[in-house]
DNA sequence: TTATTATATTAGAATATTCTAATATAGTTA
DNA sequence: TAACTATATTAGAATATTCTAATATAATAA
């Protein structure tokens, strides 16, 4: 698939450039984009940030505060566990979520960048 | 819809306060997520992090350096305009695309954040 | 004007995501 | 043990996303 376009290139070399620039990091940039994937789910965004704020919480106390039902929480929490965002912890019947601040050492910083309101 | 299960809730009160941070703040989180949503698709990060890092980049260039087509290239690019991510100012019949830095304070120190590799 | 070039748009197929409803699992308690 | 509670899983419907192929648009050049 050629698609490069017949002008006079302004500059051949920038484009080798950028296309070493993409297959050097292609393998992390794709890893990067699944992990935004996690949080560009509003409702798994959400997760993220009441952990951030209230430190652990069970599955059905998300689903009250969210109003969204033990279902659609329950998948939600398994793929940012799977993700590596989450870790959990179980209390007798309890199930707590909590952010995995090992495996996401810059995770807590980013989301401060991401919101900028202060709660 | 009522969630909530029957253990004593260690913390009534928490519940509270998080649907409080919850409704305070739910349209900036949706608004976010959207935000991410579109830096969530691997061609579309590319195209974040190559105007990063090559300032400024035509159409065609874009499609070259990713080995992806014209017309999917068009359809990310209005996306990330739309979103106001991008910018875009036409050369005749060259239209080069740009990070919407005015728009975006935030957004390099953000990509900065994400990626730790340096280029 | 007509042809050419770069980009944009559109329809629709293929695929992925998210929710609901039903059911399963696994601790706990009687 | 059986009943109960919290969570997990599954199938499938509804919806959203992304790509391809075809075509449209707009600037330029002949």
């Amino acid at each position: 698939m050629s698609e490069e376009c017949y002008r006079e290139s302004s500059n051949i070399s920038e484009i080798e450039k950028a296309k070493n620039f993409i297959s050097e990091n292609c393998i992390e940039i794709e890893k990067e984009s699944e992990k935004l994937a996690l949080l560009s789910n509003s409702v798994r965004l959400k997760i993220v940030l009441l952990l951030k704020n209230f430190n652990k919480l069970c599955v059905c106390d998300i689903a009250e505060i969210l109003e969204v039902n033990q279902s659609a929480i329950s998948q939600h929490l398994r793929k940012l566990k799977d993700g590596g965002i989450l870790n959990k912890s179980r209390e007798g019947l309890t199930i707590y979520y909590f952010i995995d601040e090992v495996n996401n050492p810059d995770l807590i910083g980013l989301l401060e960048k991401i919101f900028l309101f202060k709660e």
